[in-house]
DNA sequence: AACGACTATATCAGTTCGATATATGCTGAA
DNA sequence: TTCAGCATATATCGAACTGATATAGTCGTT
């Protein structure tokens, strides 16, 4: 999905600038599905706004750019939800440095191996907590779209993150169950090459 | 990872042509943690041949452009195994556009959510049947990196696809105790939004 | 005091991808 | 029998995206 698409998506939930945007895909409510930067998100802003899809209000500021608070249009609005009920959602996209190095852990040191295994469990028992929306930690941008106004979560944002807990309870399972294992795996297999 | 590095991964296990490579990560031991396409799979190989790193042998054929076989050399191979030591490996990347679009269930009609729902866990079946070892219907190329000389998966193979199996577990695990949850929900909300 | 993170806008060089071009053979459905 | 889709091969390119950078202050920790 296009950025301009995931930024009319941000939007959903109420006003936001450009920073908030990102930050929602950085360590907010999206930010254990999809991706947006900076670079793309600032031009996508502009694009929309040329479009009339979004429209922003600018707020002086002393010592910074002027903070420009975007929200939807009636089209803007319009044209998303047309865009989520037509268009075919691609596949899935996932990219892990470290499994691809581990695919050659006999190459490696042991020691390296089960440091990177190690950074895999933490990053992705960080990410389960990122993603639990009764973490106190949490700071959501107030204008994030998972939350009705009363402050409850909505369905279909409580399904998402109950499955991306899910996907994390996995990984850090697995690799509880399964690392020693591998580690002796890889002690017989550089033994047998000696 | 650059695609160059994923390159020098892909022929750790043999030598290959560009249309395999691109197999392995398409549909290959790969395609559940990396991504590289054929736009930047082949200036990736002809960099790498440029820099000494792959050499090719070109095969004639009739009616099709001449086969090229590419093989690490000497300076690929440590090339590799220096750029997995030396680098820090990026944060995962996780792109998914009927998460996103499920984040606004509330939105959309109770049967594309369910339709969406379903999509995703059949994708994640199929995707676990890819990465299972076992599997016969798999025709794992044999140049693919993962398997020994007697055509046992390696550790970080084996380790890596299990991983990437429990995901897919519970992946459609989660949707199977959740899917009718959701659904009531979204039911709920929608008559209380009457 | 220094440094890193945060809050703001924006741009750009480099990288990546999906579509396209070329062209045949194979397979299954109509 | 015909046709469409897929497989097998090489390669390119326009469009999209990213990470670094620029600008510049505030705040908290070491």
């Amino acid at each position: 999905m296009d950025v301009r698409t995931l930024c009319l998506g941000a939007l959903m939930g109420g006003e936001a600038t450009g920073y908030e945007i990102r930050k929602m895909f950085e360590d907010g409510p999206f930010s254990h599905f999809q991706i947006a930067s900076l670079g793309s998100i600032y031009p996508a802003l502009t694009k929309l706004t040329q479009d009339g899809l979004v429209t922003f209000v600018e707020h002086e500021q002393e010592n910074r750019p002027d903070k420009k608070i975007y929200r939807l249009t009636s089209d803007g609005r319009q044209k998303f939800i047309r865009t989520l009920l037509q268009n075919r959602p691609a596949e899935d996209r996932y990219r892990s440095d470290i499994l691809f190095t581990l695919t050659f852990a006999e190459e490696l040191p042991i020691e390296l191996t089960e440091a990177l295994i190690d950074e895999f469990s933490v990053r992705y028992e960080t990410m389960n907590n990122l993603i639990d929306p009764n973490n106190p930690d949490k700071d959501d941008c107030a204008s994030g779209p998972g939350r009705d106004d009363d402050g409850n979560i909505k369905p279909g944002c409580k399904f998402v993150a109950g499955l991306g807990q899910a996907m994390c309870d996995a990984t850090v399972k697995f690799i509880k169950d399964n690392k020693q294992d591998l580690i002796k795996d890889l002690k017989t297999f550089k033994s047998n090459k000696s």
